[in-house]
DNA sequence: CATATTCTGAAATGATCATTTCAGAATATG
DNA sequence: CATATTCTGAAATGATCATTTCAGAATATG
């Protein structure tokens, strides 16, 4: 017998995340955010919780749309060394594609140091991604398209460092013909 | 006819550029800064300027001393191949050796976008680490000890890339196996 | 050694920060 | 439709922020 709450709670996530990936933690003001997210801070401490908790909240918001995509990318019918080099393709792009570097690796940078939940959730991404890696390596050997001289675990680990140092590069340069030239050698590399 | 400064500048830079590099920009208040400093804000404000002033001065900082280190390195009688090996291997063990990742990579991820500045300091380190690795594989070719069907630039583009991701594979994952074993991997691959 | 100049320390500044309070508006339930 | 309950908006809170002010201490120069 009472009001519930007005806003959506999602949106509001999704708002309050991109002020936080464009700004940082330590940057975005909770003005900042509440003027973005369309809510008073009262609401925002009687529902969410403090600043802390709100981006907590975003970053697994931001991880889980990860998860989500790569879940899809494994029920795909393509074999898996297609699937492999389609999503390195696209991790490629992805990172051309926007003017901002990943909100993952920024947080880990930012704060995963200082910051044991905010690094546990970006360890949860980043062994997510890796198995996924490793399975779809794992099955291109079996394919014969990898070789089988080839280690999955390090081609996974390795592609996932590469993949956060061309973020850097393109935040630096803004050079499209570096990131996929080297997106490129890693396919070429694998591919025997 | 007059007092002279009393604080060492370069010491109080470099205390200053040890609490930036813990706390980030954002994250670093110029308490924190003067105190670890030792010295007052208005001497602060009077010698080196604000907070961002001070900021550029440790970035600069930073850069100054891993400059130093490459043409150090330059300077080497050994050959080309075993320098730029060495380099690879202390590389690896400098991240497993520190707590904290590299402050370049860092700054770059925090405040490069936001900040024209930074963003200029970083690329001209990133271009600096970019023609020693080029001129150091260059004349492994030459020596032949790297083969004539690698491409330097892409080579030195991939090293640094994959470096700034083993930073932060060792912040979320603090596996020191891995990275050396990416290490291994990377002078293997050069090697032919 | 006198003094003009500059540095330093403490305190003040005003802005902004994250968070809380609370009156009144809204509404789910009986 | 009455009302108990919860939400919202505006304002208040007190802490902390970067930066400035200024009196007095220090000292380089003549």
């Amino acid at each position: 017998m009472a009001r519930s709450v007005e806003f959506n709670e999602e949106e509001a996530i999704q708002k309050a995340m991109n002020v936080f990936w464009e700004k940082g933690y330590n940057g975005a003001s909770l003005r900042d955010l509440t003027d973005a997210m369309k809510i008073n801070s009262s609401s925002l401490y009687n529902t969410i919780g403090d600043k802390h908790e709100l981006f907590i909240r975003c970053v697994k918001y931001y991880t889980d749309i990860r998860k989500r995509d790569l879940d899809r990318r494994l029920k795909s019918h393509k074999s898996s060394f297609e699937v492999l080099v389609e999503y390195i393709n696209e991790s490629v792009e992805s990172i051309i594609g926007k003017e901002n570097s990943c909100m993952a690796i920024k947080t880990a940078f930012e704060v995963a140091t200082n910051d044991q939940r905010v690094k546990d959730i970006l360890k949860a991404d980043s062994d997510y991604a890796y198995r996924f890696l490793h399975s779809l390596i794992s099955k291109s050997i079996e394919e014969g398209k990898i070789s089988k001289k080839e280690d999955p675990e390090l081609l996974a680990d390795y592609f996932i460092s590469t993949w956060t140092g061309w973020n850097e590069a393109y935040l630096l340069h803004k050079d499209p013909v570096k990131i996929r030239k080297m997106g490129q050698y890693f396919i070429k590399l694998i591919s025997g």
